[in-house]
DNA sequence: ATGGTATTTGCAATAGACTTGCAACAATGA
DNA sequence: TCATTGTTGCAAGTCTATTGCAAATACCAT
C-alpha cells in the first residue's frame, strides 16, 4: 500500500458517487497529488483484486465507474439521464421494480436494461 | 433507401444474432459489397432513428450490437461468457428471475445486470 | 544502515470503438 | 438542366483503456 495507492482509496472513501478513472485523476491532480492516468487504471485493478472496490460498468456511459466494496451488499443503480446522478438502489428481487424504485429514490423511471450472463448449453 | 443499406438490412435479416458494426463490415466485405467502416456505423444511426434496428450495449462487451427491431417486444438478452452466444429472453417480469431464465434457454445463469435509467429529483 | 530483489510509477506509444471534416459522388425535383 | 439535398469514402481525430520499458521506490534479509 503505497502513498498513491492510499490516497485513491482516500479519495474514494471521501466520494459518495462512483467514480471514474479520469475523475480520480482530474481530482488528485487539483489536490496536487501526483499521479499518472495510467497509474490510476492499475491501482484499480489492483484494488479490484484486492476485492476493495467495484466496478461499475453502467449502461451507455462506455467508461468504467469505481466504488468501494466495503461491507456492500450485491445491488444496483440508477442514473440521471440528465445529470448523471447515480443512486444505489437497496433493493434487487426486481418485482413491482419500477414503483418501488421510484417511491425509494424519487426518480421518474423511463427505462431499464437488464443482462443475464452464464454459461450456455455448449459450454456446460 | 440505397443499395448499401438495403444491404445492410439484408444481412441483418439473415443473421440470427445481434451483430456489431465491424462484423457487418467483415461480413459485407466478404461478400464483395464495397462499405466503408464509417458508412456502417452512419448507417446503423440512420437505421435507428427510422425505428428499424435496436441497438444493444450488452454488459461487459465495450461494442455495440444491432438486432432487426420488427415487430418484436422489449427483451432482453443473456450472453455465454465462453463462446459470446447471446439468446433473446421472452420474459421480462423479473421474478423467479434466474431459474426461469435457466429452464428457457438451458444456460446456467452466474450474474446478471440491471440498469434503471430516468430523471432524479432535481432534474424532473 | 546497506545492498539486492521485487514492485510501482511515469512516459510514450498503442489498441479499439466510434466520430467528424471534407470533398466527391449520387439522387431528387423544380 | 441546374440546383439542392442526401450519401459515401478517406483521412484524421476522440476517448477510454492497455502495454513496453526504463527509472524510481518500497521491502527485506543481512
Amino acid at each position: 500500500m503505497t502513498r498513491t495507492r492510499q490516497a485513491v482509496l482516500a479519495l474514494l472513501q471521501r466520494t459518495r458517487q462512483p467514480v471514474s478513472a479520469n475523475e480520480i485523476f482530474d481530482q488528485l491532480q487539483q489536490e496536487k497529488v501526483a499521479i499518472d492516468l495510467v497509474t490510476v487504471y492499475r491501482t484499480m485493478h489492483v484494488l479490484k483484486e484486492l476485492g476493495l472496490v467495484l466496478q461499475l460498468d453502467l449502461h451507455q456511459e462506455g467508461l468504467s465507474r469505481y466504488e468501494l466494496k466495503e461491507g456492500r451488499e450485491h445491488h444496483h443503480h440508477i442514473r440521471c439521464q440528465i445529470c448523471g446522478l447515480i443512486v444505489d438502489l437497496l433493493l434487487c428481487p426486481l418485482k413491482k421494480v419500477t414503483k418501488l424504485i421510484e417511491q425509494q429514490t424519487q426518480f421518474i423511471v423511463d427505462d431499464h436494461t437488464l443482462e443475464f450472463t452464464g454459461l450456455c448449453p455448449q459450454c456446460q
